[in-house]
Formats: C-alpha cells, structure tokens, sequence
RNA sequence: GGAGGAGUGGCAGAGCGGUUGAAUGCACUGGUCUUGAAAACCAGCAUACUUUACGGUAUCGGGGGUUCGAAUCCCUCCUCCUCCGCCA
C-alpha cells in the first residue's frame, strides 16, 4: 500500500511511475484519494471534538451525582444523549470514508523504480545479464522433461490427476531424492548465507495475506478453505515476511534474513499450450524462499545481495541462465524491482522462469505495520524484500533435460551428496 | 469434540461502573553521586490518528451492546490454561 504522505507530497513521481504501469485513470484517482483523506481528516477533528464535549459532561454528571445534585445531573444527561446522536452520525461518515480511502489505495500499485524499464508485456523486459554458463549440445533423440519422466520413471502427472486432479504431480524413486536433494541444498546454501530458517505454517489467516499483498489483489490465485477462513498459502514469502507483522523493530537487528521451504499452492487459471507442459506451471509445487527486513537505506544493496546469492545456485547446479529486470508492465503490483532468473531448456529450446527477486520498499511494511525506531526515535517503516531460492519443478525440468545423457541423467557435483547417486537411470 | 478457568503497557501484576491511558514492581533510557562500576536517589519510558501549537480522540484479545459514563456489566468470536474424549 503507497503512503499517504507520497500521494500527497510526490504526486508527479507518482504519476508518471502509474503511467508506466498504464494505470488508468491515475490522476483522477490521485485525487480522489486526497479529497477523501481531507474529508477523513475534518470528519475526525469534528468528531473528536464532540466526543470531547461529551467525556466532560459525564464527569460532571458523575460529579453532581457524589455531590447529591440528581436533578441537575439528569438535566445534564438529556445533552449529552443530544450530543451523542450527533457524534454517532458523524462517526458513521468517518468510518465510511476510512473504508472508503483504504479501497482506493489498496487499488494503488506499488511505485516503480526508477531503473525499471517501460514496457507492457514480458516482451519488454530488460535483458540485465546475458546467458552465462553453457548450452549444452544434446543429441538428436533428446526429450523434454515430461517424455523423460515417464522414461525414468520420476514423476507421473497421471496418478496426480487420479489423486487429486492436473498440476499436482507425484514425484517417485530417483525423482523424489532429487526433491529432497535441492530441498536440502537451497536451505543449506541460504543458511550458509546467514539466513535462519523457518518451517512456517502452510496455511495463513486473512490478515497474514492482506499483510503481504495477496489479499485482496490476487484472491483468486489462493486456494481457499471456507470451514476454517485460512488460505493455502502460494509461497512462504505470506507467512514468513508476516513473521514481523506489527513489530516495531530497532535499527540494530537489522538485516533480519529469513529462509524457508514449503510447497506451494497456486490456482494459476488462464494459460495454456507449453508454458503449462509438464512441470512448466503445476498447482503445487515446492520452493526455497529467502526474505528479508532491512533498513531503508539498504535495501537496494540487499537486493544485489540477493541476487548474488540466487546466481550462485545457478552457477553451482551448473545450468546457463539469465537475468532479466521486469519492465513496468510485467512487473508485480506490490514490487518496486524485480529481477527475473531464466534457466535455458535445450530440450525445450526456451528460457524457464525459476527464481523473481523483488524489493517492495515499504508497499508490504505499511500493510504489515513493520516499523523500525530511527535514529530520532520515531518509529518508520522498513523496507522487505524477497526471492525464490530456488522453485523447483523448473530447476528439475531444466536439469533432466539440459543432462540428458544415453546412459541416463547426470547430476550435478553439488548435489551428489545430497542425492546419494550421481546418474538416474 | 465436551466441561471449567483466564486474556490489562517490554515482562510481572493491581484495578471489577465515575477526570484510569491505567497503581506497584522489574526491565529499559537519561541524570546526580563515584577514579570506574555497583548501589542509592531523581526524571523519563505504549501505539495510532488529529492539531501550526497548547492540546484532543481512540485503543485494557477482536467485534457488537447496555449506560450520561465501561478495562470494569451483557452478547458473540478468537486465543491460552486445566480436566475428559479422540488421535500421528
């Protein structure tokens, strides 16, 4: 959620970054905000004044009760019920308008960076680092991941059709340990990078999904389970960033780095053909998650740190990659910067998307209420940030495909400790 | 799932209808004292909104109600504790 004190104070920034996302309507927009934070405004100082008047008539009635005046403390009693018909008229317009602004600005994307390039579609995105690594020369019987799956039996997206339904794919044997390998070396590589983990809940309340961004911006994406008002969470960035959720934290215990692997679940309607193929884009999948609170000042360090730390991954599980930085149009509604990581299929002869690095400035802490006690002692917003370290079922695809070998599949150096085999077959 | 008890400031813990945003203790911050530290003493110490400012308003788990007036009474939801049941 953008702050008032923007809105008001940066209005030009401002517009221009919405025309760059091609948010309709920004100015009007803008303004109706501002008119409704006025009325907001004079509603309360109104209010408040009345509500004033009626505390102190009622320590006097109290007053004249002790002191044996009942007939002047009754008289007193019919102006304070006056006064409060009026206040409660007026409160009903000021939470009205309280609501009514909080729906506006909940409407507001986050202000982009001013790095961020213009743009509408994916199409537009910034090429920031240009393949590095390697793409490997496969031969002429070479599969995509979906045929090599059911040739070394490593996933079966039928029997997750007949368990649960499609895009919940069993992963079995070789498949499975492999799972549990990049598991296990993601969350040692982040711990190594002195980030604490966490094994969170895989369900949040409604304010842990208000709090960072998926409420009520992206309902439909959640799995929603109506007996008990919790959302499967679709990443472990909701209940993990919600860690800190109305804390006021001093500067000296930041940089808070948090990890954490859990599945995720994603609804993801509307998309079709090769970008949903085999594990392209599956209902639930799993993935390392790495957050962090930072001060403000640093944020955008952090945010090169972070990215330094997801490229290391790709460096070390030996696949060529890229990184891109989302244009305007592409870029997520609560994101001020993000960087995409892309993993090149040979198999597939296409970039998969497996990791989105983003700093979201103060757009999640205002939701959240995470502050921090500045050097002066007032309490400020901080800044949190996040990103995937590693997803998955793209990293796997990628694998299978990219070291696909006629004696079977490699697996990387790193990985042969965590996967006890250094071939499927 | 059933029965009972409880939720107050960073923590502990008073208050149980009338200037109570809330006693007291601990913790914390600043000061005096001291060569330094400790102790002692003095002062400060919730959050948000609002006001140019003085100040004002709201918040005692959440929401609603009764009353001129609610931390205190009523309803409802949530959470925790104890006992019973069920269970990996």
């Amino acid at each position: 959620m953008l702050l008032l004190s923007t809105i008001r104070e940066e209005r030009d920034r401002l517009l221009e970054g919405l025309a760059k996302r091609n948010f309709n309507n920004a100015e009007a927009t803008l303004d109706k905000v501002v008119a409704l934070d006025d009325e907001r405004k004079s509603t309360q100082t109104q209010l408040d004044q009345l509500l004033s008047e009626q505390k102190s008539l009622s320590n006097e009635i109290g007053n004249l009760f002790k002191s044996g005046k009942a007939e002047e403390a009754n008289a007193m009693k019919v102006k304070v019920t006056n006064l409060k018909e009026e206040s409660n008229v007026l409160e009903e317009r000021f939470k009205a308008v309280k609501a009514e602004l909080e729906t506006e600005l909940l409407g507001l994307p986050n202000l982009a960076h001013t790095s961020v390039p213009h743009g509408s579609t994916e199409e537009d995105n910034e090429v920031f680092k240009e393949l590095t690594g390697t793409i490997p020369e496969l031969g002429a019987d070479t599969m995509p991941h979906w045929e090599l799956s059911g040739k070394y039996g490593i996933f079966d997206l039928k029997l997750g059709v007949k368990l649960t339904g499609a895009g919940f794919p069993v992963f079995k044997g070789q498949g499975a340990r492999l799972q549990r390998a990049l598991i296990s070396f993601f969350l040692d590589q982040a711990s190594a990078a002195g980030y604490t983990e966490y094994v969170p809940p895989l369900m949040v309340n409604e304010d842990s999904a208000r709090g960072t961004g998926q409420l009520p911006d992206k309902e439909g994406q959640m799995y929603y389970v109506t007996e008990d008002d919790l959302y499967l969470i679709p990443t472990a960035e909701v209940p993990i960033t919600n860690v800190y959720r109305n804390e006021i934290l001093k500067t000296e215990d930041f940089p808070i780095k948090m990890c954490g692997y859990t599945p995720c679940f994603r609804r993801e309607a509307g998309s079709y053909g090769a970008d949903v193929k085999g594990l392209n884009r599956v209902h639930q999948f799993d993935k390392v998650e790495i957050v962090q609170v930072v001060h403000p000042d640093n944020s955008y360090d952090t945010l090169t740190e972070m990215c330094n730390h997801v490229e290391g991954l790709l460096q070390k599980l030996e696949l060529p990659y890229r990184i891109l930085r989302l244009c305007a149009g592409d870029l997520g509604f609560a994101s001020a910067l993000t960087f995409d990581f892309e993993v090149y299929s040979a198999a597939q002869k296409r970039w998969l998307e497996v990791s989105s690095v983003s700093n979201f400035e103060t757009f999640q802490t205002n939701r959240l209420k995470l502050r921090y006690r500045n050097e002066e002692g007032k309490t400020t917003l901080a800044h949190t940030l996040n990103g995937s370290a590693l997803a998955l079922p793209r990293i796997i695809a990628a694998l299978l495909e990219n070291n696909q070998t006629s004696d079977g599949i490699t697996i990387p150096d790193v990985l042969r400790k965590y996967t006890g085999f250094d071939i499927i077959k």
